[in-house]
DNA sequence: ATGGCTGCAAACAGTTTGCATGCCC
DNA sequence: GGGCATGCAAACTGTTTGCAGCCAT
C-alpha cells in the first residue's frame, strides 16, 4: 500500500521533503540544499530544485515566488499568504483571507510594521476563455 | 523652471518613458526596449535597465515582480493591483483595493475567471523594528 | 568643461537541462 | 532488468556592472 504520490520513492526526495515541512523558515532552493546535504553530502543542487519544482506542481509544497528575486519555499500545501521584512528578507506566513487590504495596509500583522503589499489575482482572460478550439487542457 | 526630476535630461530617457506611459500591456523590460528601439536604433538594453529601475525607485512607475520570472513595468504609479492570465501570461489592471480576497478568489474580475491569487504583505519584521542601534534609515 | 548618462560587453545569480550512471520497484 | 531519478556540469535567462566616450547642463 504505497500512499506517496511519486513513481519512485528516493531517499533525496524523502530527506528533501521532511526538511522542508521542518523549516518554518520560508527556504530558498539554496538553502535547503545546504540543509539537505548535511544529511546526503552527495545531493545535488539539480536535485533539490527538481524535486522542489516537482512536489510544488504535485500541491504538496509551495513555491513562493512573488518578489523578482529568489523563490522560496513552504512546506505547508494549504492556501495561505505571506509577509516579507524588507530589511532582512524573511517571511512569515499569515491568514488573511478575510482581511480587507484596505485595513491591512499601513497596519500591523504578526508584529511586523505593515508598509504595502503586493497581490496579483490569477485567472484566465476574456480572450484565452473564449472557446477558440482550445485542444486538450 | 525644470519640472523633471532626474539630474540629466536624456533623449532615451525621455522615449522610455513616454512609450512605457504609452502602452497598457504592462512591458518587460526587453519587450520595451524592442518597442523603443524602433525609434532609437541605438539604444541599449542596460540604458532602458538602468532608467526603469530608477525611475521605479523615483515612484514615476511601478515594478510589479510578483512572479517568478521576468519583472514587468507599469507607466501607472498610483497603488493598485493586478490580474494575470496563466495561460497567455498577460496582465491587467484592478482596482482592488476594497475587496476581500475570500470574495474574489474563484470569482470573476474584469472578465477574467478568477483561479486564485498571490499575496505578500511587505514590512518590517519585529527583529528589524527592534531599537538595536540602526544606523541611518 | 564637467560629470551624469550612454553603449557595449562581460559578469552575475538563479534556475534549468542533457547525459551517463545508479538504484527503486 | 527497466526506466525513473540522480549527480555533474554546462547552458540559459534575466539582470547588473565596469569602463571609455558622449552630451546635456
Amino acid at each position: 500500500m504505497h500512499d506517496r504520490p511519486f513513481k519512485r520513492n528516493t531517499r533525496q526526495r524523502e530527506v528533501i521533503l521532511e526538511e522542508l515541512r521542518r523549516l518554518t523558515s520560508h527556504p530558498t532552493a539554496t538553502g535547503l540544499y545546504e540543509i539537505v546535504r548535511r544529511r546526503l553530502p552527495k545531493v545535488s543542487l539539480g536535485t533539490v530544485y527538481r524535486n522542489l519544482e516537482l512536489m510544488a506542481r504535485m500541491g504538496i509544497v509551495q513555491k513562493l515566488e512573488y518578489s523578482g528575486n529568489e523563490a522560496r519555499f513552504d512546506g505547508n500545501p494549504d492556501r495561505h499568504d505571506h509577509v516579507r521584512c524588507i530589511r532582512c528578507g524573511r517571511v512569515d506566513d499569515i491568514g488573511a483571507e478575510s482581511l480587507k487590504l484596505s485595513d491591512v495596509d499601513h497596519g500591523d500583522c504578526n508584529g511586523y510594521e505593515i508598509l504595502g503589499h503586493r497581490l496579483e489575482l490569477l485567472g484566465i482572460c476574456p480572450q484565452c476563455k473564449t472557446p477558440t478550439r482550445e485542444p486538450g487542457s
